[in-house]
DNA sequence: CCAGAATATATGGAACACGGTATATTTTGC
DNA sequence: GCAAAATATACCGTGTTCCATATATTCTGG
């Protein structure tokens, strides 16, 4: 897969789109309504931004039933992933990123692939 | 240092300053005409770009005489560093990243530190 | 002090990005 | 087929980004 530099890093350079990454860095895969909640935004301004990033190539979706699943895509260059990994270590333990995981991991009834076969 | 991940990423999502910045990796210091010469940009298009670099905190500068010198930030963090040097090697070989490189190396008369003093 | 070189800043207009609100689409269970 | 849930898209107003052009600043040599 190619992605133009700019085009990556300009994916990443609104705070909603990153915070969805890096939150799908560490959850493998994660559906619109568990995004939104973590964030704690409107699902229209979540759904925007996994769209831009779909159509940049960023995430893939998949659908189950009723829910969207996002994952990082799987065929996002190799140096691509190793920028996210390391912003990832950057904001380690900063607001709002920090937040974003914890209200993930409260959050209840998660529509979560580990629950559903 | 402290720069929010999202100013960062705001920094390189424009082709100019993320060429650059590549330029600043890999040859310490450049002067506004050795930059401009290698993009074969305007002037004041290298420079907005520069200043607002400078301003962000990626790049500190250095006057000498009629010669202002900028290079990557000392002070960038790890992480930052980490993800510039990623990013070289994604774009290693292409267009317009390695092209700059070459112009650069063709460039005559460059008042680099290297011939004086 | 003046001219010229290197760099910086101002200004204005076109394009784009973003969020909020409203609405549409897709799927499921009944 | 209908209602409801999850998600997507449309639209609009506002602020921002970008480039081109013009002008200002800073320094040097004489």
């Amino acid at each position: 897969m190619n992605i133009a530099a700019e085009t990556f890093f300009a994916a990443l350079a609104n705070q909603t789109r990153l915070r969805c990454l890096l939150l799908l860095l560490e959850h493998d895969e994660l559906c619109v309504c568990e995004l939104t909640q973590a964030l704690g935004a409107a699902q229209p301004t979540i759904s925007r931004h996994l769209a831009q990033l779909r159509e940049t190539g960023l995430v893939s979706d998949r659908r189950q039933g009723l829910w969207i699943h996002y994952r990082i895509h799987p065929d996002l260059p190799d140096w691509a992933n190793q920028v996210l990994g390391q912003t990832a270590v950057g904001v380690r333990g900063q607001a709002p990123f920090a937040d974003d995981l914890a209200a993930l991991d409260a959050m209840p009834n998660r529509p979560g692939a580990s629950q559903c076969a």
